[in-house]
DNA sequence: ATTGCAATGTTATATTATAATGAAAAATAA
DNA sequence: TTATTTTTCATTATAATATAACATTGCAAT
């Protein structure tokens, strides 16, 4: 396993750590690239990172306006653009779903591990599978730009439970 | 390039045969299992193949019904369920769209090229991405069930074009 | 203070997908 | 054959996901 993967976060996991170092990263990096971190999108940065399994865009939505607010698809549409263009989450392409980035941020190409059974997503980057590609596609003439990579299967929680 | 390898077909390549042989797989393959290849699932597979571009479920409903038929969303829906639970197209997860499956259909864990440019899909099956995700996954405890991989970006034709 | 721009708000609508129910057709059994 | 069962297809309605278009607000730079 290479430092950068990130786990299953297992049940005893402390959530209270894990959310804190994400809200560090993303101040850390808007800061340096001059981005705001408005109220909105650290909001919706943290509901995000609430769950360890991706939520859907109008679950975002719905736990925006939990409190009697009337924010409209749109805001969290265009929310959900910045934190995705500044790497800060990623969408999970097979679920229409988004989850926090715990890597920092410019290592992209990630492969993700989506359970089938509690939801999580584990994020990780290896170098062979990427190579793997690479190699796949030199021979096919094709030029890699964006790999979406998501594995669902169970985690191992889950299939020790049974 | 392994003999398994769909390239992306080339502004040369011969559509006839091209659908032909994809459409003789898919009888092949329905003999066998005793399921029915019906007019209409075969009209749905043969407009899928009509384009190395995967097409939206809408896409399809428009070309059925093109000569002024009514087929409804269910319609195609279910017609594309059946056509994907015989292995005989693919979806493309990251574009909601359908695609032929160029393969024997039980070999599964395809990779996909897609070319931004171009839109045209090839459907390739590597060893060695399936064993370095499988590494990647056991060790991180992982097991895998129904891998997504689907690479944006460029296919030669496109790229020397410019 | 004004201008310009980024962020947010608002309304409407587009796109993708499914639930629920029933009719028709085909396969199977009696 | 006729009855029975199952699969396929039709129909209506609606759910879930996403964006277009335009208005407003608020801050920053001059």
């Amino acid at each position: 396993m290479t430092s950068s993967d990130k786990n299953f976060p297992g049940r005893d996991h402390d959530h209270g750590v894990c959310i804190e170092s994400a809200f560090e990263r993303a101040e850390a990096l808007c800061r340096e690239r001059g981005a705001k971190l408005t109220p909105l999108r650290r909001r919706v940065l943290e509901i995000i990172w609430e769950s360890h399994a991706p939520l859907g865009a109008y679950d975002v939505l719905q736990r925006m306006n939990a409190e009697g607010e009337r924010n409209a698809p749109p805001t969290v549409y265009r929310t959900l653009d910045f934190l995705l263009k500044h790497g800060l989450i990623h969408r999970i392409e097979s679920m229409n779903a988004f989850v926090g980035c715990a890597m920092s941020a410019d290592a992209h190409r990630a492969l993700f591990f989506i359970c089938r059974d509690c939801g999580n997503v584990a994020e990780t980057h290896s170098e062979a599978i990427g190579e793997a590609i690479e190699a796949s596609a030199t021979r096919a003439g094709f030029l890699v730009e964006t790999p979406v990579m998501e594995i669902s299967g169970r985690c191992q929680e889950c299939y020790d439970d049974e």
